[in-house]
DNA sequence: CGATGACTTGACAACGTTGTCAAGCATTGG
DNA sequence: CCAATGCTTGACAACGTTGTCAAGTCATCG
């Protein structure tokens, strides 16, 4: 800014009254300036711009995700871009990979940039820093997870409901023998839905042994091999529930490669890309996950514009996409069969 | 700072140096600072570290890429995202959707927050904004996309290359009449595919007709309403080629509900999860968005240290998968027609 | 013609941090 | 006992920008 100014042959404050566009600037010294800016190249500095003008908003938010990778979650970006972008701010995305370490260095990193607020997919009912920013006051929308005792806006999917839902669609199909594969519990959604499949089951009567769960964090191609072994083994149950999308490929794959695709029950929580021209059709408890990033969003910039409301709890759920996997009965093997 | 520091009755240099982790404090004052420090919440605000230190590096990297709700950029961003952790990173990613005014937006707030190097799928060969910060000496790599005349590390996929193989592939398998569909061609990987396209069917010694190519930039159902209209015309092609994954899904359902997805063939550049699934599975040009994003990030990477070599050019292409689709003969009505 | 006002421009402080340097103090050695 | 040394601490400037205020210029009006 210095050099542009020495150039242009004024003061530097001019020159920011140019960049601001600032009235009261003669015609000629703007175009001076500006001949100036554009040979020097100069571009304002932000950091320095905001640090003046502390107290205000720095234009940006930042949202922390599970896994960008996840389909699930980059549609939810892009929701909250749209309004982000409405509103001419800029989103910081990153992942915890669903780990409150992770989560922590993620916060401390938005923090340290000073966002004016952050959209979070929390890890735990540990919320670490995140927790420490709250009470601090700083605008803070969860998503898609909701811990336990804080009153924070929130806008998520029904992961206990749907799991209960998809549970209970395969127990009204004739199944009591279903196998659950599940992200890792340390992911809070992960934690739900299989309390959701246990709630379901002791509805209907059936204790789930504990070889009827599998979780852990795998890629889909691992989990293909994880579930291919599973169904392998004896005595296979009569239907399985992937509940994440990652798993519910590979469970797809392993179900098609055993050639048990019309003979094992199949149902997923969270929608892929082409489920419904597979044979049998995926059925799918599905998710909204564009909706739940604008959602997000919107409650985020209300309280970054002063609203005072208590906080929102936005829940959303959605009915069972009925493809025909979830549909298939138990053969006629074992029926009704009671795990130990 | 400044609160902390007289809390602990220290001087704010003494904090900095705490907080910095600076030796030659004794152990009496780092405890009274750090019992200040967590009890008034006190974070260290990155921009004025980053001011003070101009010309080091802020710790941030911009990715400017096309639209975050796609899975090949959200692999991609995963990929960058695990180089940048190991170096204590932060990815700042954003869509541009493909157009030089969303790049320049995207670019000018990189810029203006100063990140240190930028990874970019430009939007064309008009780099704008991009352009002078590369004359300036930022470092950038790009990624999917080559504009012409200019010397930047980059790393893509063949897109030319790519769709000359899909066509191939379709010409061998005796089709003549093929139908495209891609991308805007605004957006320069779509021009690439479609230059192929156009290329390998004058190999083929086959005059492309103007309602043989398709364009634009939709949301996969649209993309199914069109293709779906367009197969209901007359006549329709013996196969089709979708040059990218969302309109490959929604060529698939189009192809499927009109019951054509034995009759027509069907190539597809970049894969999809459940495309081997489906029946017929569908044929594809593969990519390896993770690899793509690694790799771009290593680049950049080498760069910030300072790597002073000639610029790296790293195309990958990648062979057809036949999965049945690609391979479905043109049938015994309209064979080997030419258009005009 | 002088006073008033409007408009343009610049000097300076401040934002929150770190680098530089010097001051204060205790310890050691001659 | 004094000088030299080493360690801890603080004062101050600087990073690039904007807000405040004062100074300068010029035209207008009585």
């Amino acid at each position: 800014m210095r050099d542009v100014a020495s150039r242009a042959g004024v003061s530097f404050k001019t020159v920011s009254r140019v960049v601001n566009r600032e009235p009261g600037v003669s015609p000629d010294l703007v175009k001076r300036v500006k001949d100036a800016i554009s040979l020097l190249g100069y571009r304002p500095d932000d950091r320095a711009r905001h640090l003046r003008q502390s107290g205000r908003q720095t234009g940006a938010i930042g949202f922390a995700l599970v896994d960008v990778g996840n389909q699930f979650f980059s549609w939810t970006i892009r929701g909250i871009e749209e309004v982000a972008r409405q509103h001419g701010y800029l989103v910081l995305a990153g992942s915890t990979d669903g780990t409150l370490v992770g989560q922590d260095q993620l916060i401390e990193t938005f923090v340290a940039r000073r966002v004016d607020g952050i959209i979070a997919v929390p890890s735990g009912n540990d919320l670490g820093v995140l927790g420490h920013e709250i009470e601090r006051g700083t605008p803070v929308v969860f998503l898609d997870l909701e811990p336990e005792h804080v009153a924070v806006d929130l806008v998520r999917s029904d992961h206990h409901g749907g799991a209960i839902l998809a549970t209970k669609h395969l127990v009204a199909h004739g199944h009591r023998d279903i196998a659950f594969f599940g992200d890792t519990t340390e992911i809070f959604s992960a934690k739900l839905r299989l309390a959701g499949f246990r709630d379901a089951m002791r509805d209907a009567g059936v204790d789930v042994a504990d070889q009827r769960v599998v979780t852990g964090q795998h890629a889909t191609a691992e989990w293909q091999q994880i579930i291919t072994d599973y169904l392998k083994g004896s005595p296979a149950p009569t239907a399985i529930f992937s509940a994440q999308n990652f798993i519910t490929v590979g469970a797809a794959h392993a179900l098609h490669t055993l050639g048990l695709a019309h003979k094992i029950a199949h149902i997923s929580f969270d929608d892929i890309d082409l489920a419904d021209l597979v044979q049998p059709g995926i059925s799918v408890v599905p998710q909204q996950p564009w909706d739940l990033g604008r959602q997000a969003a919107e409650l985020l910039f209300q309280r970054l514009a002063g609203a005072d409301a208590p906080p929102v709890r936005e829940i959303i759920s959605s009915p069972v996409i009925a493809r025909g996997s979830g549909e298939i009965r138990p053969g006629p093997v074992r029926r009704s069969k009671r795990s130990a």
